[in-house]
DNA sequence: ATACGAACTTAGTATTCCGCAC
DNA sequence: GTGCGGAATACTAAGTTCGTAT
């Protein structure tokens, strides 16, 4: 479970690379590795995916529903510890390995030219733009995996709970940050391990832990006693109180995996819950808190000012930059005044949002500097908040909830270029929400003089209770926690499927290069696109409304302007270069070598057509997804992202680890596997707005140590003279 | 065959928590 | 005792998949 944070630095580029860990459950890819999902969720899960991962030996192929019962079961006898892997392997490699089954597969029936050309005025607004060493370096590490930057470089180490994740950073080079705004900095989930000097340090732990263990039992405040003592003593029994805690809860998990699976789909057999939590209804800003327009004090109505507080508290947000962030919003505004308001605020500009602001501000410094009772209050409040409405009985058992709390109203934060960013998100009410749950259950009551919009009891579904969001249209869910059974069972699954996948991937394979030369286009352009899913684990790619989102791709919604073919390109052949935007606007660039057929393919598919036009012209994730069925049970296009993600980790881990490692020496091989799995899968992230500030103190730090270290050179040739001088005195002498 | 939408998974960002060094 | 920095958690946007209607 240790995961670690990492920020990679790569020089020349001025791009950050978060590395950060997979988390599991929510995403099976996203870092393939030991990311456990307690990331974003609790601990439980984490444990469960190891347990998982442990059964999940890419090895292995065929688990039946009984391998699996006794691989759980084996697992969790031997303590959960594990996490669950989930991807492994070089990619490049494997690819390498020569198939040769044949896989009587299936065609699916080519479709004429769906191939409209979109054009797609917009050029990718990337996010931000790498740099030639950054390409470099993804290309190089996607295409083997093997190849690491200076990692070594910056490892600072920083902790060695065993427990706990390191966090490597590495810094290649130069002068990473080069443009501050280019923050191009692509995170990509690593970890990043640490070699650790001090291994002194793990024994203090250790003995802490033993300490804790031994306190186990008593009274959580002791508060008799030296203060210095007292507070350490009671920190350590806190400690152990809570290790205690997860040790029983453990105890008290649900070992559903020991369970019959339900059929027909049936989700659950029993549900009761208490309907979701509605945020506080909105509060009028106090009297001396002022709103102006061109100068001029307005009052603006309810529904208006609590619009305007959205806004102002986004104030510091390069969002409120935006031209259509604030078209929207303003917009959006306007719809929420009165006659009158509309007659006087026409321009966004003359809006004098300072005081609300500052009131903001205000209240989140006095946020953090409340008093550690006042901490402590609000913390019980939502403690209870949880209790009440974050658990739910599922079948007997107590499952929690995974976001109990209704959505509150704001400002959209659509990603990227996103056209709806700064709508108005509206407030949800109980007359939106359908609730879901068992007849026989203690039907959730409504708000005091509200109603739900609907009841119903399907137990085909997993949801609690749902609603429609009104800017996008799109239905939000209330679920169950990622360590619950219902994701759990879905989770496990998917890592079934992967591992299914392990076993006929080769005949698969040699199926879609065989398909390369097909004679029918459709059918090349499938075979492209499956070599693309599965050497570089690019996404499906659905096709999208146009102007409804941010304007991205995945694999069939390429467009020709995407890509760029190189015959040659630095000693290498066939060279595609890929530049696009996938989800969440995170941008994909990369520059590979591809087998001739491929290479060819792409330019016979790129023929006659505009920068704005399909590259998958006769190709549509639906096409492909019943291709993938044809070839095995369950499987889809998103499978290879799993699969290959776990693959990779694992075969990583392999080549990176031995056994007589110690524990940051493993820790910094498993960082580097997921790193691998990180990049692969192109996980990135922005760098946090406190990177600069904390990469400066780290300088300074160093400027400093080395400074003292020139001095104190200095004093050591000064003394040695000194002492030769001496000795020549006393000689002389 | 396609379009559409429900249901879920995947994923980045924001916030909170917590341990540690000073 | 404080403040920093990283880990954990919360939040919610953005994908994929699949079944059904058109």
């Amino acid at each position: 479970m240790s995961h670690i944070l990492i920020l990679v630095l790569f020089e020349k580029v001025s791009i950050l690379h978060l590395l950060r860990p997979v988390s599991s459950s929510n995403d099976s890819v996203k870092g393939g590795s030991l990311y456990l999902e307690q990331q974003r969720h609790s601990d439980k899960p984490a444990f469960q995916k190891l347990d998982r991962i442990a059964a999940f030996k890419m090895g292995d192929t065929q688990t039946s529903s009984k391998d699996k019962e006794v691989k759980a079961k084996e697992s969790k006898d031997k303590g959960f510890g594990k996490e669950e892997f989930r991807a492994g392997g070089d990619v490049s490699k494997s690819k390498k390995v020569q198939r040769n089954s044949t896989l009587g597969n299936t065609e699916g029936a080519e479709k004429e030219g769906k191939g409209i050309s979109r054009k797609k005025k917009e050029k990718l607004t990337k996010r931000e733009n790498p740099d030639a060493d950054l390409e470099d370096f993804v290309r190089a590490a996607q295409i083997q995996v093997k190849v690491e930057p200076e990692e070594e470089d910056f490892c600072i180490n920083k902790k060695d709970k065993v427990k706990k994740r390191l966090r490597e950073q590495e810094e290649p080079g130069g002068s990473l940050l080069e443009s501050a705004k280019k923050k191009k900095k692509v995170k990509m989930e690593v970890e990043e391990a640490e070699q650790e000097p001090e291994k002194q340090r793990k024994k203090k732990k250790e003995s802490k832990v033993k300490a804790k263990k031994e306190q186990e039992g008593r009274p959580v405040s002791a508060r008799e006693g030296g203060k210095h003592k007292k507070s350490k003593e009671e920190v350590e029994a806190a400690k152990a109180l809570k290790i205690k805690k997860k040790e029983e809860e453990e105890l008290q998990r649900w070992r559903w995996w020991e369970e019959e699976k339900y059929e027909d789909g049936i989700k659950w057999k029993f549900l009761e819950h208490r309907g979701p939590w509605f945020p506080a209804e909105y509060q009028r800003l106090p009297d001396n808190v002022k709103f102006y327009y061109d100068g001029k004090l307005v009052t603006l109505s309810s529904a208006a000012e609590e619009v305007a507080v959205f806004f102002a508290q986004m104030l510091d947000h390069e969002y409120t930059t935006k031209e259509v962030f604030r078209n929207n919003f303003f917009s959006d505004w306007r719809k929420e005044m009165t006659l009158e308001e509309k007659m006087i605020i026409t321009d966004l500009n003359k809006c004098d949002f300072s005081e609300i602001y500052k009131m903001h501000k205000e209240k989140v410094e006095a946020r953090k500097n409340q008093g550690k009772e006042e901490k402590q209050k609000t913390k019980d409040a939502n403690q209870k908040l949880l209790e009440e409405y974050g658990y739910c009985t599922l079948d007997h058992h107590r499952e929690r909830i995974g976001n109990f709390k209704i959505e509150p109203p704001g400002l959209f934060r659509g990603r990227g270029d996103h056209p709806k960013q700064g709508m108005l998100k509206k407030r949800i009410q109980p007359e939106d929400v359908i609730i879901n749950c068992s007849k026989d259950s203690k039907i959730p009551q409504p708000p005091l003089g509200h109603q739900w919009k609907e009841v119903r009891c399907d137990n085909t579904v997993t949801w609690l209770a749902s609603w429609t969001e009104n800017v996008q249209g799109l239905c939000k869910y209330v679920m169950l926690n990622a360590n619950s059974k219902l994701k759990g069972e879905k989770d496990w699954e998917k890592y079934e499927i992967a591992r299914k996948l392990k076993s006929c991937v080769e005949t698969i394979r040699t199926q879609y290069q065989a398909d390369l030369k097909s004679k029918q286009m459709g059918i090349r352009q499938r075979a492209v696109a499956l070599y693309f899913i599965d050497k570089l684990a690019l996404r499906a790619g659905n096709e999208k409304e146009e102007g409804e989102t941010a304007d991205t791709v995945g694999c069939c919604s390429l467009r020709v302007e995407h890509i760029s073919l190189h015959p040659e390109l630095d000693g290498e052949k066939y060279v595609v270069e890929f530049d696009f935007l996938g989800k969440d606007c995170i941008r994909y660039y990369n520059k590979v070598p591809v087998e001739k057929a491929v290479f060819k393919n792409l330019k016979l598919f790129m023929e006659d057509k505009q920068p704005g036009d399909d590259l998958f012209d006769r190709l549509n994730t639906a096409m492909l997804n019943k291709h993938l069925h044809s070839l095995m049970a369950g499987l889809t296009a998103k499978v290879f992202r799993t699969y290959n993600a776990s693959i990779t980790l694992q075969q990583q881990l392999k080549e990176l680890t031995n056994a007589l490692d110690n524990i940051p020496e493993k820790i910094l091989s498993y960082n580097r596997a997921n790193r691998a799995v990180a990049i692969l899968c192109n996980h990135q992230r922005a760098p946090p707005k406190t990177f600069e500030q904390s990469m400066a103190n780290l300088q300074a730090k160093i400027d400093n140590r080395k400074e003292q270290l020139s001095l104190a050179k200095k004093e050591l040739k000064q003394a040695k003279k000194d002492a030769k001088d001496h000795a020549d005195d006393k000689l002389l002498a």
